[in-house]
DNA sequence: AACCCGGGCGACCATCGGACGCTGGTGCC
DNA sequence: GGCACCAGCGTCCGATGGTCGCCCGGGTT
């Protein structure tokens, strides 16, 4: 009754958004680099300047057509594994599954950027929530992915734990904030199995080494570790 | 004839500067951290803010007062190792153990970060240049430092290699930008060697971790690579 | 003493990681 | 239909990595 890895569903997500018109990006070759002069500042890093206020049309949405062109997308609810969030709000797997997206495109990123010869990151950085949205994943962006990072933490490192939450504050009639904030705790127990490493927690977790360390994660940790040694040491 | 290793001095070094009052911080406890109050932005971070104009005071030595309140440093002329500089100039020795002198910065402030319970850095960053200056470093600064990396790179990976350039720029009379500009492409041929991965070269060794990449280096091989595969394919 | 060469490093810039709170979608009554 | 709740995400902010070129030290004449 520990990790069961890899049973969630995988399946229909995404009920109320129809923009997948990306996921299969093979990562092509893009033709060769053209043998950039040495002494120039750098080449035009993917449209981070240019095509920048190519965002969508916002407030011109005529009300009746509903479901696409959205102003903003659904909000959560608790949804357990495997349900399909009705109405119009979206589910958990769902929510997860966009952590997912944004690897695959770090992966195009680091593709692109080892073909030019830049700076590769190693890390879900402004440049690739950048390329995500070029690529018509305009329903990813950071201040949402960055809100949620320690819940699909949790996903990642305990699917038990995880799964049991959800059935729980679903069950609850609880709200998406109330599970958001119950994701962290089982964090902090995790990283006091582990030396108070958090970081670590992460790097040493094939999917979650992308992701910074929440910061709120981070102090919760260390407040807790604080709190730990004032009970049972005087050093 | 190749990697020779820990043979070169750490001896005299710096003869023309006085600045070694520190060199021996040991990682100390700096005290009980103090509970951060979790929803609060941050602890002061190690006066990045605060004291920030306590800079030395500049354009105001007197003339025939010399070698100390310097306002600048003596430029580096290239010696062989060993070789102490002679007159107003500094050797290529101290510039080298003013990387080390980095490095152990840097581990102070990790040693910091993590009773902080805050992020840590892995390289060198502004961060640790400010805490140089604050420890009195004032002889440490970041356009410094990250114009020689690949000096210091080259110095790390091919002890042999880099004595032999030193002494050969040296006889030659020629300049530290002319000797700074030969260190590129033994670091180039090393990159080609491993599969021009110059990151990974980088990270594989233990003091040259915690530096970036130059630019200039990874553009370097960037472009060699673009020409090694027109000439000899054509895919 | 005057001059010029070359390089140290102050200071700037684009972009970054991070966060807040306004806006408006949503369900309930 | 109107209202109250709450969360999505536009947008800001301090700090970062990276660099340029000014200023002046230093050697030469």
């Amino acid at each position: 009754m520990m990790f069961s890895d890899a049973i969630v569903v995988n399946g229909p997500l995404n009920l109320n958004s129809k923009e997948h018109l990306l996921q299969e990006h093979s990562h092509a070759k893009f033709g060769p680099p053209g043998l950039m002069a040495l002494p120039e500042p750098s080449s035009d890093n993917e449209g981070r300047k240019i095509a920048r206020k190519k965002q969508k049309r916002r407030l011109s949405r005529e009300p009746g057509e509903d479901g696409d062109d959205r102003t903003r997308e659904h909000p959560f609810i608790v949804t357990e594994p495997g349900e399909v969030a009705r109405g119009k709000k979206n589910g958990l797997d769902y929510l997860f599954d966009l952590y997912e997206q944004c690897a695959r495109f770090l992966d195009e990123v680091q593709q692109i950027s080892r073909e030019r010869g830049e700076k590769c990151p190693t890390k879900v950085t402004n440049q690739v929530f950048r390329h995500a949205k070029l690529k018509g994943a305009s329903y990813i962006n950071k201040p949402k992915m960055r809100h949620y990072v320690h819940c699909y933490a949790l996903h990642c490192l305990d699917r038990e734990k995880s799964n049991y939450l959800r059935k729980l504050f679903k069950e609850r009639g609880e709200n998406v904030g109330a599970w958001r904030q119950a994701c962290y705790y089982p964090l902090v127990d995790m990283a006091r199995e582990n030396g108070w490493d958090i970081e670590g927690v992460f790097i040493r977790n094939e999917k979650l080494r992308i992701w910074y360390v929440p910061t709120k994660l981070r102090q919760l940790c260390h407040l807790e570790k604080s709190k730990d040694s004032d009970s049972c040491s005087y050093e």
